[in-house]
DNA sequence: GTGCAAACATTGCATAATGCAATTAGAGGG
DNA sequence: CCCTCTAATTGCATTATGCAATGTTTGCAC
């Protein structure tokens, strides 16, 4: 991990480390509030998985449920309503008739788009209302921050405004 | 909001939005993998529970509910479960004998005890990951923003999730 | 080309989470 | 005492969830 760092380095990252759980707070009520002020009734599962569907492209039911973390009965049912909802269209791989194909239809992207529209019009606000110095490193900062992540393997599916377990 | 910023502070928001966007994956992504990592066999909504409960001390049913935005009856389950499981205690306000007063036992905090460790390692990892010369702007930032933010009233309890009424 | 194992989707069954609408129990004011 | 208000609880329906079959199709070995 971190033993081959001098002791100022740790007391550096525990300190980063509160202002991450603390910021994590924040994202967490931003992402919960954008999906609760939709018109469309969804539930978080519900909403992830059209994320999964609209950013990652026709999938089977298994790819699905691996990249929601569940169960592929749980995938299937959830697949279920949304395509009796009108958001999620099935249909058969014409090479492997195992296979069903999974998309997201217009209706489902819009939903969609309008939840990340506003997420992303609540996180402007709250920049908008920072320190204009403070802009530039935190851009940096997070940006950095991504990377040593992304160095580990961060599935890209769980990002999706999921009620958190406990940030606090 | 910002209307009254010049253009290049606007690009500025902008470009920030997205490392904030960028970031939330990530810290969505560790605490999924933090709980898995335990568990405890707790489900997500039981943990979110146990941690209200041994950060904010006793409270109410109603107050419980409230904090974990669901609905009372929700709770009150809920309650019922991890009370037979030895992680909640129930007792009643003398004072008014309507309240039920709910508290974290010792079985309940020692388990939000192990995955906050091992959520805060993660993120301590990631975090000594990063170019040292990163952190101390990311700490100031971090905390610039949750400021920003904690002006505008986060509200966690404004999120319902509830499902369309007619989906079957 | 037959047969068998592996991959996939699906169904059956059980439990948890969730909300809304009663219903019960207690507190407080008149 | 009665009325109202609050808090907890229960009844009912829907969704989410996993595990364990079952059925279906494919691919491969022989």
């Amino acid at each position: 991990m971190h033993d081959s760092q001098p002791p100022q380095d740790l007391d550096a990252a525990n300190e980063m480390v509160a202002a991450v759980v603390t910021a994590s707070r924040v994202l967490v009520a931003v992402s919960a509030r954008s999906l609760a002020a939709i018109e469309e009734a969804l539930t978080v599962p519900q909403f992830r998985m059209l994320v999964v569907l609209d950013t990652g492209g026709p999938v089977n039911l298994t790819g699905l449920a691996e990249q929601l973390a569940v169960n592929p009965s749980t995938a299937l049912r959830m697949v279920d309503r949304l395509s009796a909802a009108g958001m999620v269209e099935r249909a058969h791989d014409p090479g492997d008739r195992r296979l069903v194909v999974l998309a997201a239809t217009a209706a489902g992207r819009q939903v969609v788009r309008q939840v990340t529209e506003r997420r992303q019009a609540e996180i402007t606000r709250i920049v908008s209302a920072m320190p204009v110095d403070h802009r530039g490193a935190m851009i940096e900062a997070l940006e950095a921050f991504a990377r040593a992540a992304g160095e580990e393997q961060i599935n890209p599916a769980a990002y999706t405004g999921q009620a958190l377990p406990g940030w606090s």
